[in-house]
DNA sequence: CTTGATGCAAAACGTTTGCAGACTC
DNA sequence: GAGTCTGCAAACGTTTTGCATCAAG
């Protein structure tokens, strides 16, 4: 784990942004400020307020990434300044990581046709997992 | 104007929904709920809750499509049945719309991969449009 | 006349904020 | 000790909902 993450950060070294940051370190998916309150919840308690204030200062600092997704719900990650984006069940809502972003080559594309410095990208799939997709055929 | 998509989509066919889908029609990119109020409200005024009441009935229709955009508010617009996206200024909150969509092979790359059924995507562009970055540079 | 659409006000939801007290550096 | 972080509760903005009334088929 990386100790000065904060430090380089500007940011305190607290118990608790230490907590939430090992969390999102550990973590396989981008979560949300309420699965990170359950996470941590086990080793300390603390307020909602206190990791969204986290989160915020995280996101604005480039440690983490802050995504708000089609659920409604904010998700946060390490920013590790690779692409990955997912796959989301839109029955179960099991997700997966995705490695391949073909995206560039387009950003490129559209800046030399628009002229804007493209800063960045959002993007979701949606399906129906195999799970799902028996279960579903199965209650027909 | 086609005037059975209503009745097509089982609903029934009310002078206010039939302003909203014009609205939408006519509309050149995807509309807020707000937006849409306004500019309906010249010619009828209707409750903001009867305007998310059709919006998500036609959604459920699919006759339009609704997307949850990065500014936390979400966009409705008609479902031509075509793919388009867009790329956002995130500072004037300019929105030029995108027409090329890469993703096609890359969705089914992912559902054999995978086993999902893929039923859709949401991507977004950010940036800085030209305008917002000449003014920038200046007030440097 | 039955069913679905509407208005209003209140609630829901995830997130943010003001303020007083507690902690890090 | 200065400046930042935290907890609590209250506020926020968008969207949804309960219920009574109204209009479309």
């Amino acid at each position: 784990m990386d100790n000065n993450t904060l430090k380089s950060a500007d940011l305190k070294q607290t118990k608790k942004r230490i907590l939430i940051l090992s969390v999102l370190e550990t973590a396989a998916t981008a979560l949300t400020a309420e699965e990170i309150d359950e996470l941590t919840s086990k080793d300390m308690k603390m307020s909602i307020s206190t990791i969204y204030r986290a989160l915020n200062a995280l996101a604005d600092k480039n440690v983490i990434k802050k995504a708000l997704h089609q659920d409604g719900k904010t998700y946060y990650e390490i920013n590790n300044h690779t692409h990955r984006h997912s796959l989301l069940c839109t029955l179960c809502n099991e997700r997966i990581p995705i490695d391949a972003c073909p995206l560039e080559s387009l950003e490129n594309y559209l800046a030399s046709e628009t002229g804007y410095v493209i800063t960045g990208h959002n993007l979701e799939f949606f399906g129906i997992c195999p799970k799902c997709a028996a279960k579903k055929a199965k209650t027909k």
